[in-house]
DNA sequence: TTAATAGTGTCTCTGAGACACTATGTG
DNA sequence: CACATAGTGTCTCAGAGACACTATTAA
């Protein structure tokens, strides 16, 4: 987001120079970023597992601090590539958390972000302590609400603070942006075929999507260029592979 | 933005009590409001003349610090309630504006909400230094952009910080929410003809609608309510006043 | 050849735009 | 009565769903 600012004169920079910032207590600013990513079928979402106090041993989002020098979108990204080693990944803001008791420390205000990403990029990083959790959306529609992370065992994950329903606000945004925004494609390789694009969104809206008015619509909105190249290694006949116009 | 928090445990008690906030330098952080309402069939937004320094003489937004025991929200409100005699306005959030040069003082990052009112509630609190100015949005559709505020003279206003940016986010979210949610009543008096919500719709939009296709999907929309009740002082036949059932 | 999915052609249904027509207030 | 806008009835057109049919690969 650009802007213009105004040049300050000298009265302006006398002012500036004995400013003191320090003059108000300021809360903390984070970010958390809500990696999501699909497999079988399914969204799953980064988390990481509190290795230290407050709430060790819940699950979190990854986050981080933001520096003082750089914009909230580089500290996103930070944030990625040091608990993801992920560049260049697909991530738009959110919505910004500031209950004042969401963090027991102190006064914490989480600037969310969402990230997508195809799954080869992220399934090697899986530990013990580092999970892509699948989700369970407990709601449909427009209705919005905190969403559900299960462990391996399919019991809910505890989550730290408040970020079920951060996972929650980023599946609402997902599912209402999934059909006027060109965002279903981050979560593919380059190419794709157009069942693998209707599995995108089938998972991500939670219901099926009639197949013959999908394609139509994903042809007819001029974004998909044909490769001329068709699936391989599949059991029925290949399907042709399209890229992202972008 | 309900959330459960986990109760602590005797060992997240002790590590709480020894947390130090203190330890990272924090940025400020702020609330900045685009109070919206239509006059003349236009947007106009809430301005202050800036009367200190930096950017003195420039137009800013109403906002203000965000306080250590209130919400985002909660300060939004405030800065309504301080700056236009407002209570019990539509707010929501629009965006987080962070980037490390848009204020010179110092790194202050601010959570931006847009409100809407209806114009009888506003227009008596202009006077020299507050102006509900006119907005041009140079751009349409999904476009997005900068937004010039108009001074009473046809010139635009010089506009404080990243505020031309901020305002431009108003614009861009309300045209974008106005076919899905029910927003458009919020700049609207409590009863109203279907031709007025058009001409809000209009207004916002920044071109026309269609007439008979508006009137069927605000009736279809099950969100109007019939009053019984008509205009009056009107030079033609009077239209039925609706009300909005939320 | 069969199984399985890719991809096409076409009918129907629904909602938006267009437009003509009727209704009802004021001057 | 004329004027101006409110409000209705109906035709057309475009896009979504439904469904039948053909195409093409591997086993």
């Amino acid at each position: 987001m650009k802007h213009d600012l105004r040049q300050p004169d000298p009265e302006e920079l006398a002012f500036l120079a004995s400013y003191d910032a320090s003059e108000f207590p300021h809360p903390s600013l984070a970010v958390d970023v809500v990696l999501l990513t699909l497999r079988e079928e399914r969204l799953h979402a980064l988390l990481d597992e509190r290795d230290a106090q407050p709430q060790l041993g819940s699950w979190a989002l990854p986050g981080g601090f933001v520096g003082m020098e750089e914009s909230l979108e580089e500290a996103a990204h930070r944030v990625l590539s040091r608990k993801a080693g992920l560049d260049e990944v697909f991530v738009e803001q959110l919505f910004t958390f500031g209950a004042p008791d969401r963090d027991p420390r102190t006064r914490v205000i989480s600037v969310a972000y969402y990230a997508l990403v195809d799954l080869r990029r992220v399934e090697a990083i899986e530990d013990e302590g580092r999970r892509l959790a699948p989700l369970e959306v407990p709601w449909e529609g427009e209705l919005g609400g905190p969403v559900v992370a299960l462990g391996p065992d399919g019991d809910p994950l505890p989550l730290a603070f408040d970020h079920a329903a951060i996972l929650g606000t980023a599946a609402l945004r997902l599912r209402g942006k999934l059909d006027y925004a060109p965002i279903g494609f981050e979560l593919l390789p380059d190419t794709f075929t157009l069942r693998q694009l209707q599995s995108v969104h089938e998972a991500v809206l939670g219901r099926t999507v009639n197949k013959d008015s999908f394609r139509r619509r994903m042809l007819a909105s001029g974004r998909l260029e044909a490769t001329g190249q068709r699936e391989h290694d599949v059991i029925h006949r290949p399907a042709e592979l399209y890229r992202y116009l972008r």
